[in-house]
DNA sequence: AAGACATATTCTTTTACGGGAATATACAAT
DNA sequence: ATTGTATATTCCCGTAAAAGAATATGTCTT
């Protein structure tokens, strides 16, 4: 999960991602597309294909790069638990009441003890 | 978008959005529960900040942050429209052909006019 | 008003990473 | 076998960004 942030979380990779979401491709039509040289889409190539994003299929000298479900779906499932956030905030409105309740027994806690550090 | 996956891309800061995601929490709090020093704490919270990704309220001397639900809907939104990627493949095999046409035109191009660097 | 607390900011150092250039590898074509 | 084509890898450099340390800001308490 951290390494698929990672990864997307550079543009040209994330260019490269949203390429790919169409079909798999080849690194020199990805080369074309993107602007870059050669050597700097097959490293972010690396990077994606280390972060499970990628895979290749050897085709003659070419290389067809391809995207892999997994990860995405994997950031599918994390950012849904995050739904709630913006469905409805009881959870919320809870999460607030509880903290208050803790800082205040922190606020107390304090009070008798003094420092921490 | 790009900046929101940068800003979560950091293991701090994605455990911060972590936190955060069951309520509000103020920096004390969060310095507590991550280890990390208050400094680099308040320096995460900025860049989730700038991102857009929380909100401060103020509480006297503590500010209280809050995750913004915007980002991450948008993020849920990105990633669903590559849920044709794990929900059948036609879409795909359309484009791999259609690619192994363009390909087949390029070849083309390419014999007739030579290198381009 | 003085000190304690909670948080933010600045400055410096260190580390990570992306780009450039050159080179290596491997298959194809002739 | 030689040349050409597609891709990967290596090495170097510059910059961005994260950690560390010190300090600033603002509020609360007494």
């Amino acid at each position: 999960m951290m390494e698929t942030l990672r990864a997307l979380a550079e543009p040209n990779r994330f260019q490269i991602v949203e390429l790919l979401r169409k079909g798999p491709r080849p690194v020199g039509d990805l080369v074309d597309r993107l602007g870059l040289r050669q050597p700097q889409v097959s490293k972010h190539l690396r990077v994606l294909s280390d972060a499970g994003l990628v895979e290749v299929r050897v085709d003659a000298q070419r290389r067809i790069y391809t995207l892999c479900p997994a990860p995405l779906q994997e950031l599918e499932e994390w950012v849904e638990r995050y739904r709630q956030l913006w469905e409805g905030n009881f959870q919320r409105l809870a999460a607030l009441l509880d903290h208050m309740k803790t800082q205040e027994k922190k606020r107390g806690r304090r009070k008798r003890q003094g420092d921490h550090r």
